[in-house]
RNA sequence: GCCAGCGUAGCUCAAUUGGCAGAGCAGUUGAUUUGUAAUCAACAGGUUGUGGGUUCAAGUCCCUCCGCUGGCUCCA
């Protein structure tokens, strides 16, 4: 006897094998029409799966307004699209279909490879395949007779997965769609029709279970929905996200560049990409000094024993720039981290406990040799400048500066108006032995970090696995305002660099008796280059008046006021404000217009009336025409903005562009 | 690094089947003196990313390299 638990309470009890669809159709034939997966104590599941014969269970059937059953369907229009390329091209291999954040995709193997043109075609056989509605339908096999069918189907890949990553398993899962048998654990709707609108995305290269030695195999992107609107919604909002590509807006904004000449993932900082970086030096100079910490300058190179005895070289030697060999033969690296720079001021004297914790904080220039492929604007590049800082303190000393670190990661993105963000806590393995340091030390750290985080309100979410192999580490996750996430922060314990193999770090404790001093790397913003990238996708380049480059501009109505609007303008910047004026021969509309593609917060409009009563007719970026007042009253409610930060507009939605992670294995 | 695609004026993009490289914006000059998202006109702007090949003829077809884009792999 089989007890069901429906979500409104009501149960309902059944002596014979019943599936979801079944439990569907007897509570309404409107319901078995909708129905398109259901979830079966958390899990989510087909309509045809077989319940089992007795005990409890709650059972929610899933219509299309579910966003798991948009999953299912986003999984089952993945079949139909390899459904559609196998007959397009024969001999097509099938690797994985997962369906990810934003789509799907599906991994093929193929004699001649598929390209984009291919698209109209496969899109057409998709068309006809779902409109001819035939149902997906599961088989279980036994492991043997699964490898057989796969053998008798050509499809190698799906071997190997049964024979590795399936091992263990004795029945298989296959789903079939009309002459398409797939490997696959499901679900799948009912039937084809229940796919709505969809589209091919993008062709890519992957390779086979994530192997670089292993086969690449072509990776084919899709999208799909329920209903046209919402697919033609979502392909606005990628629009959307092309738009404020800080790439894009670097340039039409001339915030920065990079020159071929330079070299690839080189970063010129145009001069009003420089202001927005330099404000935020500024600010994180300010909370530095605050916070206890010490300002410190080091080199761009340094001597290739430096980093042979910090372990750097030759472990990292593939993702370096190549050394610089002089003519006696003296070796120096340009710096791929700060750390040893700052060991070694620690090291310039004996430290007693009675300095620690010492912080020494640098803005510190970094180059790394990025592979060409991994390249990326501001977000992905060889030289890069980390707002860093390494603490060296006493064991009993890391809870409080874990949470002085994170509390200032959290002060800077709030005050950014980077409000959504998660930190991820890389954790050891427990049954590893690939981690330097004393186990009980890892084990008070991670759990003071856990404790940090939950004293803060910090969503923090524990990786076991993710540390490093010197340290446990917390990276703050930071989500855009159309979904995207992106890591910027970190803070790092370091059991690696003071260790005696390493740089043998030390102080005189109250004892008199040397002891270890444990390090932390720590890094708010992350580096300036990804940080002010994201800050431009995040405001689409209309940064908040505190940021923007420039913050007034003076917009004389005819060359007339020039006299009048050059005197205002100098009242600005004397008021510490940026502040520049067009008294070009244009109409006003014109100059509005520039100031306003521009992203200038604020323009002071100066015509014959402003200039008898002394005053400026501001114009809001954001909310237009706000009337004339007296210059100085214009200039205090710009400067009261500057100084509390305030971020007033930022721009919302959710591209589904996050972190795209694999859901549904085979 | 690997797979696929792309590379035309500062920017955005045209150019029939391989048949005289073109437009808008930006720029310069001149006129206009303007009241809240584009005043008008003239001028100038190019070794079509690089190097090679096929052809009577290459922006267009083939190869090389460089760069970019989307992914994969990597990320101290």
């Amino acid at each position: 006897m089989l007890k069901v638990q429906l979500p409104d309470g009501s149960t309902r009890q059944y002596g014979e094998a019943i599936t979801p669809g079944d439990i569907a159709a007897e509570i309404g034939p409107g319901l078995a029409k909708a129905a398109i997966a259901a979830e079966l104590d958390g899990a989510i599941v087909g309509l045809d799966h077989r319940l089992p014969d007795a005990g409890e269970v709650q059972l929610r059937l899933l219509t299309r307004k579910d966003p798991a059953a948009l999953s299912v369907m986003r999984h089952s229009c993945a079949h139909v699209m390899a459904r559609a390329v196998m007959r397009l091209k024969k001999g097509t291999r099938l690797a994985f279909g997962p369906t990810v954040e934003g789509g799907f995709y599906y991994d093929f193997e193929l004699d001649e490879p598929l390209r984009e043109d291919d698209f109209p075609a496969l899109e057409a056989e998709m068309q006809r395949i779902i409109k001819s509605d035939e149902p997906f339908e599961q088989i279980e096999l036994p492991r043997e007779q699964a490898l057989q069918i796969c053998r008798d189907l050509a499809q190698p890949y799906k071997v190997e997965h049964i024979e590795e990553g399936l091992e263990g398993h004795d029945t298989m899962s296959f789903y079939r769609q009309g002459e398409f048998l797939d490997l696959c654990r499901g679900p799948h709707v009912p039937t084809a029709g229940a796919i709505g609108a969809f589209k091919l995305l993008s062709l890519a290269g992957a390779y086979w279970k994530g192997d670089a030695s292993r086969p690449q195999l072509q990776r084919l992107y899709g999208t799909a929905f329920f209903t046209k609107p919402e697919l033609d919604e979502h392909l606005r909002l990628v629009e959307e996200a092309k738009k404020r590509d800080h790439r894009v807006l670097g340039k039409r904004l001339d915030l920065f560049s990079i020159n071929p000449l330079v070299g690839s993932g080189l970063i010129l900082w145009h001069p009003k990409g420089a202001i927005v970086r330099g404000l935020l030096e500024g600010f994180i100079k300010d909370e530095l000094r605050r916070r206890g910490y010490l300002p410190v300058y080091a080199p761009h190179i340094g001597r290739i024993e430096l980093y042979k005895t910090s372990g750097h070289y030759p472990y990292y030697k593939e993702s370096m720039f190549t050394p610089i060999v002089m003519e006696d033969g003296e070796e120096f690296l340009l710096k791929p981290m700060n750390c040893p720079h700052h060991v070694m001021v620690y090291k310039a004297k004996p430290r007693s406990y009675r300095e620690l914790p010492l912080r020494l904080a640098e803005f510190g220039t970094v180059y790394r040799f990025e592979q060409s492929g991994e390249l990326s604007g501001m977000t992905r590049v060889r030289g890069f400048t980390q707002d860093d800082a390494h603490i060296f303190c006493t064991h009993e000393q890391v809870p409080d500066e874990f949470r002085a670190c994170l509390e200032m990661t959290q002060f800077v993105l709030d005050c950014l108006g980077l409000k959504s963000y998660r930190v991820r806590l890389g954790f050891r393995e427990p049954a590893s032995d690939k981690y330097v340091g004393d186990a009980a030390n890892w084990e008070a750290a991670q759990q003071s970090l856990i404790e940090v985080c939950q004293s803060l309100g910090i969503d923090a979410k524990i990786e076991l696995g993710e540390a490093a192999f010197y340290g446990p580490k917390a990276d703050f996750v930071v989500k855009d305002c159309i979904g995207r996430e992106w890591q910027l922060g970190t803070v790092q314990l370091d059991y690696n660099l003071p260790s005696e193999e390493r740089f043998n770090l030390e102080y005189i404790g109250a004892d008199n008796r040397p002891h270890r001093p444990a390090m932390i790397h720590r890094a708010p913003l992350g580096s300036l280059e990804r940080f002010v990238g994201v800050l431009i996708e995040h405001f689409a380049g209309a940064f908040p008046l505190w940021l923007a480059p420039e913050q007034v501009r003076v917009l004389a109505v005819s060359q007339k006021f020039e006299e009048y609007g050059r005197q205002v303008e100098q009242q600005l910047v004397a008021a510490g404000l940026r502040a520049s004026g067009d008294y070009r021969p244009e109409k006003i509309g014109a100059k509005v217009r520039d100031a306003q593609l521009e992203l200038v917060p604020y323009m002071f409009v100066v015509g014959n009336r402003e200039q008898e009563q002394g005053e400026v007719s501001v114009r809001d970026r954001i909310d237009g025409d706000q009337g004339a007042v007296k210059v100085q009253a214009a200039i205090d409610k710009l400067l009261a903005e500057v100084r509390n930060r305030t971020v007033r507009q930022t721009f919302g939605g959710d591209a589904g562009l996050g972190e795209r992670s694999a859901r549904n294995e085979y």
